[in-house]
DNA sequence: GCCCGTTGTCACGCAAGCGTCACATTAGCG
DNA sequence: CGCTAATGTGACGCTTGCGTGACAACGGGC
């Protein structure tokens, strides 16, 4: 939930505003009065979000989304918009850029900081919601559902994104290290025999209906989903 | 026949207008400035229908109407594409691409409600004014009348808003922010928590007949509405 | 004006789940 | 057949998520 941000506003009056509200919000700000400099600071940091204000000096708030959303590796950053309501008529018309979303000024703390939520919010990591299936074990993502030869399992939050991940990746060994990235996320540190520990909450699950054989140990190399012995 | 309906429109002041006009006839509107973004909503909330702007930043409304009308469980949602005057003669074009309507620009809020309305009458399976019945529990969204085992259960607009998406959608587990995009439409800026305490007051509400079991919790996921445990 | 139903938010408390450690067990190697 | 490293396993604090009641702000009806 907390994220960087970073705010492209000129004013400094309403850049520290909007500065102190973020950081309030539990935020990590970071502020470029330009264009150029926020180009910069993109580059070092990469936010997970900006707030782009519509007037800059030198290149436009336009202009500079465009370029944003063109280059290839910023293009997945959501951008906010900024915009004064009187610029909203004549402005607006020949609007192509990539925003996100659009604050107009006046606006809120709560406003602000309900879109930029919402915004975030949608970044959430996407799993295949298919259904996977292996020897008689199933798993369905949208209803949240597992069952072994129809018995249902129940599985704590962890366990179910582990065989989610290990029954869309089967037969091939993961390591605790790859494991890690690909359940927790890249950026918890969480020691590697966490994962042991989760197998082993994963296999009691499966034991009921005998799948926890399809969980198999490679020693020295991690773990695999494989229904060959 | 409150209906969810997304609004993907780049122009702020057209999309609010059009926001504002469906709100005013009951209506839960999402909306999205772009086709990346409406994708994503439209795999959260499943709109009842989508208004599409012909052009878009990015990806155009007819390429996107394709897209959709193409995908497996978005082909089924109705779409009305809004065209401006000079572009009429696409009219074709746009029915081609499996558009269910069309309406030009500019158009008066009487003409948008009234073919809004025409399209969802037109929809034969789960038409969103239809009766709905799961267990014993039955809501009617014609009369705003909610039975469980034929004593009446009474609840607030936004807990039957909840409950009838619910049931329209069963099985499903339902993020809090995916309930707020398609119970409260994403306009409004709420709480994550405030779906926790609207899911109480439903159960609250279902508890003399014991039908407040059919709501369950999926910790670290969202609520889901069903008989199995 | 006043009242009452509804709504969004907060604070508190409990319980589920998580990560870590310590110890038991096993596999592989000479 | 013992030794060692890797993995299995149970237990234990601690965090986090959810349930729940209370409350203030609205808003519509009388």
């Amino acid at each position: 939930m907390p994220a960087t941000v970073l705010v492209v506003e000129d004013e400094p009056a309403i850049q520290e505003l909007i500065a102190f509200n973020l950081k309030q919000a539990g935020h990590i700000v970071m502020a470029a009065p330009s264009a150029e400099l926020a180009s910069r600071m993109i580059k070092d940091a990469l936010p997970d979000l900006i707030l782009l204000d519509w007037m800059l000096p030198g290149m436009s708030g336009i202009e500079f989304a465009r370029k944003l959303k063109g280059d290839g590796y910023t293009k997945a950053i959501p951008v906010i918009m900024l915009t004064a309501r009187g610029e909203e008529q004549d402005k607006v018309k020949g609007l192509e850029t990539g925003a996100d979303d659009y604050v107009t000024k006046p606006f809120s703390p709560r406003e602000l900081n309900a879109r930029i939520k919402a915004v975030l919010r949608r970044r959430a990591p996407q799993m295949t919601d298919e259904q996977v299936e292996m020897a008689g074990l199933a798993l369905d993502p949208i209803t949240h559902r597992v069952t072994g030869d129809g018995a249902s399992v129940d599985l704590g939050p962890t366990e179910f994104r582990l065989l989610h991940f290990l029954m869309t990746h089967p037969e091939r060994v993961h390591s605790r290290a790859q494991l890690l990235d690909s359940v927790w996320g890249n950026q918890v540190y969480v020691e590697e025999r966490t994962v042991d520990v989760h197998i082993r909450r994963l296999r009691r699950a499966l034991e009921p209906t005998q799948h926890d054989v399809l969980v198999q140990t490679v020693r020295g190399a991690g773990y695999r989903l494989s229904q060959r012995a």
